[in-house]
Order: structure tokens, then C-alpha cells, then sequence
DNA sequence: CGAAAGTGGTTTGTATAACAAACCTGTTTG
DNA sequence: CAAACAGGTTTGTTATACAAACCACTTTCG
């Protein structure tokens, strides 16, 4: 029937997670966002954006960087060329799925 | 920038999970499929197999029918109306955070 | 000036989850 | 009779997400 199922259930759980998901997705799109934005995009909160951000960044997705404007902290986010490939190869994994 | 991105997040977790995605993505096209099949198309172990079946079945999106070959058993899995409905919601879900 | 609210987190606790592996019952086949 | 197959259930381990609490610093408001 088909080629194999079995390594199309393969999705990279990294960015398979909803939360991690939609960051990857905006990322994808927005070059860089900060912490802020995102979290008001995603509705997630600050503990659990940090935990997603700091997984993406351990995958080596994502470049965190923690700059100031003015006093005032601002992390912004980024994907990394690693990240925009994996984010772009589960798309495609899901739309073969999505094929059958 | 977007509707909400928030609500997107929100997949149906039951299919979202890759093992289950598979197996609703084969049932969606399959109708029906014995254990075996199913087992031998997604390639899990029979325990992974069976407890993916019984959470579909808890969800309401398939129904098993424990039938007989002759005198050896032989287990039917379809989706049920729900779980094609939950199926195409999901997959319209993942289209649609895909076009951002 | 003092309190509140905003920025950007870390830590901790809990509940859920998947998954592999072991175990089990019954049946057919060699 | 022994081995292998069909179709599971149960158990134990590990990872996971997620919420909520806590922390440090800064700006703003009354």
C-alpha cells in the first residue's frame, strides 16, 4: 500500500509539540520575536514559553538572545538554519502523510 | 498579525500523538483493517498497538469488533463518524496554522 | 517616596504519556 | 508434543507538559 508509514510516524517530536509548534511557526515567518510578543501569540505562559524556547534551543533551533532596550531585558528569539530546516521537513513529513 | 494562533494550538491531542495520526490516517482510507495490518503498517509492538486502539476507542474515534477466521480471532478496527470528524478537524487545523 | 506592575525568567510539583518488555490464553502447524 | 502465531493485558520506566510559585530588577503611577 504505501512506501512506509512507519517512518513517516517519525515526526521530530521537538517540533511536534503544539507549543513548540506554533513558536516554530511564527519564528518561521517573523525572523526574530521577542519574549513578550511571543507570549502573547501563543497565550503560553511565561514558565512554559521559557521552558519551549530554552527545548528549542538545546535542539539548536533556536539562537536566544538576551539584549536590553534601555534597562529593561528583552530576549528576543530566532530560528537558526538548523531550526528552519527541521521546522520545514516536518511540514513536509506531515503534508506526505496528509497524502495518503 | 494573526486571528489567534492561541486556538491553534489547540490540536486534538488524541490524534495529534504520531502513533494514533497514523493509524486515523490509514483507517480514514482503509475503512477497516485487521490487527495485524495495522500492526505491520505502522510498525509498533502489538501492547503499543493495542493501547492506541483502546484510546481511540475511549475517545469515541474507532470502533474494535472482535470477530472470528474460522476459530482464530480476529480484530477489526474502524473509525467511527466522530473519529472521522475529529480526523479532517485536525487535519484542517494543522492546514490552516500552515498557512500562516 | 512607596507600591504596583512590567520584563524575563528559574524552580518545583503534579499528572499524563508513551513505550518496551514481560506475561497470558487459545489455536494452528510441523 | 513443541513451536509459532493471533491478540491482547499488565507492569515498570522514563519523559513530558503544564501550572503555579518564586525571584530580581526596572519603570511608572499616585
Amino acid at each position: 500500500m504505501s512506501p512506509d508509514l512507519r517512518g513517516l510516524a517519525d515526526l521530530d517530536r521537538v517540533i511536534h509539540e503544539p507549543a513548540r509548534l506554533v513558536i516554530a511557526t511564527i519564528l518561521s515567518v517573523a525572523e526574530s520575536a521577542d519574549f513578550l510578543f511571543l507570549q502573547r501569540e501563543t497565550g503560553l505562559t511565561k514558565g512554559n514559553l521559557s521552558f519551549h524556547l530554552t527545548k528549542l534551543e538545546e535542539a539548536g533551533y533556536a539562537a536566544i538572545e538576551k539584549t536590553y532596550k534601555g534597562k529593561i531585558p528583552l530576549t528576543l528569539a530566532r530560528l537558526t538554519p538548523a531550526g528552519l530546516k527541521a521546522y520545514k521537513d516536518y511540514r513536509a513529513s506531515v503534508k506526505t502523510l496528509f497524502e495518503k
